[in-house]
DNA sequence: GCAATATAGTGAGGCCACCTCACAATGAGG
DNA sequence: CCTCATTGTGAGGTGGCCTCACTATATTGC
């Protein structure tokens, strides 16, 4: 019984583990076709919501050091997709701004979320859709409290 | 409604997104704890269901190419976890085989995974994980579909 | 007002995971 | 024996990460 209860949990994280892949894939593929990679893209995502910002707010935005996001940037502003202005008030600081054509790749890219969401999940009704919801969460908070065991004692 | 449906679809979506950077940031994390890369332990995990092969073989494996491995193999000889003996009937190839500290880490890695496959899913009962496990199944077919179109006709 | 200190961004140098291309050694089939 | 295929690796490239050192510019505190 106890045997049979630890092998159903390792097909479960079996399946995160080959969600996890798959998702991953399925990202990189999709982005690569806007010429995108997965980090530029988060760059490209925080800027959407946060306006333009310093290269320092989208390093602490995506926990990722300040040297990280200067290369990343390097990458978008040679593809087009943003620009560094001068900041108005802070001569050390860039502000990051997203240009015509990255404003249209990633309103594109929200709305092929939604899309895809769909495509994933069209055949849930209301309450499979809250069980499954329910069941990431509790997972999603085992998770966090797993990788960063302090996190659990400030919340 | 038809707004609200897909923002609880987009909401699932998200948890999808975040599980798996937390599943990555995890592996990552408590694979650095025994001198291992993702990567180098997905090598240690095939040669583990294996037995001794070449570096071919893992490469067809893992979906990587030849050069790819020759790095990981290289890494994985570096640290001790496995060795490259010669094959006995073809002088091109060798044979990657695990050592006993190989051998040792990588039994205490699968016992920790069961480990925490339970500490995930510890509060959930039979018919929880049923669901659970419906529903990623659910996802990861949609998934898969959506990857590799071409998948879907030959199975 | 000015010196001490903190902060923003980047060059240099490194590690890891990938890839392609070229190539040597070897195997397999005719 | 002579092609042709295959195994593995050097060379060279991309991308994501990091740390350390350093410049230019704030900010703070006498």
């Amino acid at each position: 019984m106890t045997d049979e209860a630890h092998a159903r949990r390792a097909g479960a994280l079996d399946r995160i583990l080959e969600l996890s892949v798959l998702v991953n894939a399925d990202m990189t593929q999709s982005l690569a076709r806007d010429q995108l990679t997965v980090s530029r893209a988060h760059v490209l995502w925080e800027l959407r919501h946060r306006g333009p910002s310093t290269q320092r707010v989208l390093a602490d935005a995506m926990g990722v050091s300040a040297r990280t996001i200067t290369g990343l940037v390097d990458g978008l502003v040679a593809t087009g997709f943003v620009t560094r202005e001068p900041h108005p008030t802070d001569r050390r600081a860039t502000l990051v701004t997203v240009t015509e054509h990255g404003a249209k790749i990633t309103a594109a890219m929200e709305s092929g979320q939604v899309e895809f969401a769909s495509l994933l999940f069209d055949e849930f009704d209301a309450a499979d859709l809250d069980r499954f919801v329910a069941g990431m969460d509790h997972v999603l908070a085992k998770l966090r409290a797993h990788i960063d065991p302090t996190a659990r004692e400030i919340q």
